[in-house]
DNA sequence: CTAGATTCAAGTCATGGTGTCTCGAAATCG
DNA sequence: CGATTTCGAGACACCATGACTTGAATCTAG
């Protein structure tokens, strides 16, 4: 995964590296994201100011490079005894993660950006980090044959998550735990 | 709806008003949200710049202002003879609107400012502009009896609007129109 | 070990947006 | 008329941007 280092001169820092991801990551829980400045991500990272724009032009990709490992972990649940189950554990996961999460919250920052930003939706849409996820649910599912009809991936993806982020993004998420199951029942009976 | 002016003092222009409503409207459309500047769109609109501030305190209020109207006419349909026919002509009204109109553009620009602007956020769900236009929907379908099973209005909402919304707001709307038929009936059928 | 290449932290700089303030003119009230 | 409020226009200090420079550090190739 990890190229060798073949051209000649200094090599990249892998300190610097992870400190600006860890600015990033820290700056938008705690500052939010109006404060989150490429200068500010410099100074909080100790860093200079050239070492962050040679890496990344943006904040927008600073932040999926920050979000995307955490969100892979995060919304990856055990296989389940039922299908039912498993659908629940990862609408369950994905609320976690949507509500409660760093990377949920940067993961929603990116989601933002992208709906007046087309590069950031470019980045968003080659990282598919919501769709890789419920992808993966869903050909376990089907692999139990516990998901009637035909349907593209791509439909179903957004049947899984659709009804759970949109609750999420449009800020009516308040007690929507209890409410899991019952996504997860009506999915499977589609 | 409109109050009579009672204090003393020159009164509000109706005129900087409108001219502000479109240069934030044509803005967005023709410059992007990037390019929408409190200090362009005076300037646009022919404005001092103390009158933007002095009755909008930020970029988002005055796109909801200019995307509110707008959006409650392209969300409402006329009532069909089916329930099935009324559900999939609010997901075709809703899908133009979001992807092909000013408003909705506005809106998703609005959408995404609110998941790092709790103000923001504040303002949409107070605006509700397509909890509001789903609800109507839900509710002329419910009168039909077409509608099984309980849940709330808010729940029922995200299922109708979710899975489409998603698909849109994260970039993945090419071709949708096609299935807008099979998610009416999974909708009616859940 | 040297020469060349590349990165590092730190800082400077012009540009442009922010939000507040001031100004004189205009409009509406009592 | 006088008080009040808005109007357009612009000045102002502040801050982020992103390109640029500097001098040191760290690597490869020869």
């Amino acid at each position: 995964m990890v190229a060798p280092p073949k051209s000649p001169g200094r090599p990249r820092s892998e300190d610097a590296r992870l400190a600006i991801l860890q600015a990033v990551d820290g700056m938008l829980v705690e500052e939010g994201y109006a404060a989150m400045t490429m200068k500010g991500i410099a100074e909080r990272a100790g860093v200079g100011r050239q070492t962050v724009y040679r890496w990344w032009s943006s904040k927008a990709e600073i932040l999926l490079e920050a979000c995307t490992h955490d969100a892979i972990d995060e919304l990856t649940v055990p296989a389940a005894e039922s299908a039912a189950a498993e659908v629940a554990a990862f609408l369950g996961a994905l609320a976690a993660f949507l509500t409660g999460s760093d990377a949920g919250l940067a993961y929603r920052a990116l989601l933002g950006e992208a709906q007046h930003d087309e590069a950031v939706a470019k980045l968003l849409r080659e990282a598919d980090i919501l769709g890789g996820a419920a992808a993966r649910t869903i050909r376990r599912v089907q692999s139990h044959g516990a998901l009637a009809g035909e349907g593209d991936l791509r439909g179903l993806v957004a049947e899984l998550v659709g009804p759970l982020a949109f609750r999420v993004l449009a800020g009516d998420a308040a007690g929507i735990e209890g409410e899991l199951e019952g996504m997860a029942e009506r999915f499977l009976a589609r």
